[in-house]
DNA sequence: TGCGCTTGCTAAGTTTGTCAAGCATCTACC
DNA sequence: GGTAGATGCTTGACAAACTTAGCAAGCGCA
């Protein structure tokens, strides 16, 4: 329908066939597939997954699909579209600095007393 | 409301508490969260999230809350019941606590201040 | 030929995240 | 008093995820 040809044989570039690739590549019908899932991925809801009707299913059911079909979990996140956490982030400092609190482990009495010293700086600097 | 009396203090459990915490901690408003977050997050939506109302929020949404908020994405992602990719067992220090600095927003001059005043309070104690 | 079973798919419905608009309350300043 | 702004919250609408029931084509088998 909307779908062209999409050459199924090399590597899958979207969710859907990512999904169907890993299904057929082990020989699953979509029941079993729903099985496998233990029921958390009906097999007409699969059906949609794979045309393409559905792009950004939920983690959970993502989850699921990743142990029944043995595909890794970040790659399914990552094509859905999700930011996936940690796993190495190229640049940005992000992590480098604040390290020195957060390695710090801070006594509750510790954190309280500095958050309020930080709003304090912050109401003084406007 | 529907909102019996909750320790607002001690540490929270459940997302929207989480994020009302946060929020507060860092002395901004629903509107200025929604600010920070480029408006990816309305402030409508962020009352409904810290009342509970909604539970399971996408993670694109948790992921401009947790930097707007300097909350851990993975935390976020923790308590609104998703599966976190990798990511060692949570059971050690992780940041629990600490991570309300997460810090990517403090300047250096802050950073030095808040280290600065940290250090002072514990030679204060001993 | 007909029956049973499987496979992939779709049509229709429910649920739920998400937003825009607007209301109620509080403060502050005239 | 009045009115202006900020803050938290609710409401109504829409879209997208997800479910349940069921259909059409294919298979083997008596």
């Amino acid at each position: 329908m909307t779908n062209g040809d999409i050459d199924q044989t090399s590597r899958p570039t979207n969710l859907g066939q990512i999904i169907k690739k890993a299904r057929t590549d082990m020989k699953l019908s979509q029941r079993e597939v729903e099985e496998a899932t233990g029921k958390e991925v009906s097999n007409a809801y699969l059906s949609q997954l794979e045309s393409g009707k559905i792009t950004k299913p939920s983690p959970h059911i993502l989850y699921a699909l990743s142990t029944a079909l043995a595909v890794p979990y970040e790659t399914l996140m990552e094509r859905a579209g999700y930011i996936v956490p940690s796993t190495e982030r190229p640049e940005s400092a992000k992590h480098g600095r604040a390290a020195t609190f957060a390695v710090d482990n801070l006594t509750a009495e510790e954190e309280n007393a500095l958050l309020d010293y930080l709003a304090y700086l912050r109401s003084k600097k406007g």
